[in-house]
DNA sequence: ATTATGACTCCCA
DNA sequence: GTGGGAGCCATAA
């Protein structure tokens, strides 16, 4: 996972968690769009950001406090992620308990269900 | 000291 | 649309 950790790893952490937490209940965010959203620290290629970033937010989510609604941060492609240890349906099975639908391969169309940040 | 192991995204075949 | 490789390091055992 994590290349490299941010700059300052707790105030990173920290922002990640509050643009989960501002996820709306049936609405999915990719790794990579909360990675911008939080901001690139200064000192981080932009083109290297895309991809390192994620796993930034990937690792903060593995360490994120109950509250936070981990299970509406998907990937790129709309597939979410395996999580070591835990029930490989669990995520899916709390997504659609808040009503994300999932397409016939076990993905989620961003269009309908993505949220672009704010509300 | 050495090894294994990552909640990813982009790009190209 | 799907699949594989690159990127390139911190941390735990």
């Amino acid at each position: 996972m994590a290349f490299t950790s941010p700059p300052d790893p707790a105030a990173f952490d920290a922002r990640v968690y509050r643009v989960v937490c501002a996820i709306p209940p049936g609405r999915v965010m990719t790794y990579g769009q909360i990675a911008e959203l939080v901001g690139r620290p200064a000192g981080v290629a932009a083109r290297t950001y895309a991809g390192v970033a994620a796993r930034w937010v990937g690792a903060a989510m593995a360490r994120a406090p109950d509250f936070v609604p981990w299970q509406r941060v998907i990937n790129s492609q709309g597939r979410i992620s395996p999580r070591p240890g835990r029930g490989p349906d669990e995520q899916r099975r709390l997504l659609e308990a808040e009503g994300v639908e999932f397409s016939a391969r076990g993905r989620v169309d961003l269009e309908r269900f993505g949220h672009h940040g704010r509300q």
